[in-house]
RNA sequence: GCCGGGAUAGCUCAGUUGGUAGAGCAGAGGACUGAAAAUCCUCGUGUCGGCGGUUCAAGUCCGCCUCCUGGCA
């Protein structure tokens, strides 16, 4: 299609509508997806996550769902690894692919090359750590890294503990060890966005079109198969129907609560997608935005050769 | 009908011996490098139910009224 293949990104909060507008590009397009949602890459959650159904997946090759188990932790590292290989497959056959989804910072690691110390959780040191109290962790990180102190605010723990986990097993502090390598191909960068009253209507209708097709039973099914002390069950929409299962909450109380958790995650999806660079927004209150979005793709696919 | 308990920020409620109000949640904005659907930061003037009274001063004490809410009948 193109000499020299890029990158094009379709990102955008929860619910906009990011997957079903990518299935039509990528057909439109003849080129594949690649997702960017951290909890799509886990088993089994399927329709609390609007994973892409088997069918559609059969329309357009879709690539890092269902990576891992739910009982292990997918990391930012494993994301970024196994897409750059992704990317590097496809454009090694002249495509473009479409990174498509809702998880910024997987976004980030990929579009900015972001670098990072090659440790990964350590539960236990964390424990240890975190038994220590937050206080006293921020302040062994003000002796050991005091510009990751900077950048983190003291009551933030998990960036502390991830901070010192880091210092204690390379030796080396976490600020000296980030950096940014950034792709050389080229990328173009689609926000896809509503108004907010619009995308609050959206979430409360999919949450109960959710319903319908079946999360709750896929609750009860995950819930029975891992136990419900699983932390990944504690997921948006997936803790709330939990409780209700459980016999905590009523089932509209479930649903009130994973609709208003919802539009707080979009809010927050958003002010991550403001500051990004060099992204367009296309509103999608605009009558012709899938035209105008693929009209975009066309010129940079163009702009490509 | 009688005896209690309430009425304070959009919601749930705190307000010490009277000195013109403050938390949580919601909401808005922001941050974000191997847990990210996570984690964290910032932002609170509201006829303190109404009308009178006591007082230098009343959300806080007294009286009446309105509306909720328990118990007894």
């Amino acid at each position: 299609m193109s000499q020299q293949p890029g990158l094009i990104v379709i990102c955008g909060a929860t619910a906009t509508g990011k997957s079903a507008l990518a299935l039509e590009l990528a057909q439109q397009f003849n080129t594949v997806i690649l997702t960017a949602d951290s909890r799509q890459v886990y088993r089994g959650f399927d329709i609390g996550t609007a994973k892409p159904t088997i069918a559609e997946q059969q329309q357009v090759p879709h690539h890092l769902l269902d990576l891992c188990d739910p009982r292990e932790t997918f990391t930012l590292g494993d994301y970024q690894a196994q897409a750059q290989t992704l990317i590097a497959r496809y454009h090694a056959q002249g495509k473009t692919p479409l990174l498509v989804g809702g998880t910024g910072l997987y976004i980030k690691s990929i579009t900015r090359g972001l670098q990072m110390p090659r440790v990964p959780p350590q539960p236990q040191l964390r424990q240890q750590l975190s038994d220590l109290g937050q206080g006293h962790c921020y302040a062994l990180l003000a002796q050991v890294d005091p510009i990751s102190t900077q950048r983190i605010h003291a009551n933030d723990a998990v960036r502390t503990l991830r901070a010192l986990e880091v210092y204690y097993t390379t030796g080396q502090p976490l600020s000296q060890q980030q950096g940014e390598q950034p792709p050389t191909y080229p990328i173009l960068q689609i926000g896809l966005t509503w108004d907010r009253s619009t995308l609050h209507h959206r979430i409360a209708q999919r949450t109960q079109q959710m319903v319908k097709i079946g999360f709750v039973e896929e609750v009860v099914a995950l819930g029975k198969c891992y136990g419900w002390e699983l932390p990944l069950l504690q997921t948006l929409g997936y803790g709330e129907l939990g409780r209700y299962i459980r016999g905590e909450i009523a089932f509209s109380e479930a649903i009130t609560l994973t609709v208003q958790h919802t539009r707080q995650f979009a809010k927050r999806q958003e002010t991550w997608f403001r500051s990004v660079d060099d992204l367009e927004w296309i509103s999608l209150e605009n009558g012709n935005a899938r035209h105008c979005i693929a009209t975009k793709i066309q010129d940079f696919l163009g702009y490509l050769d």
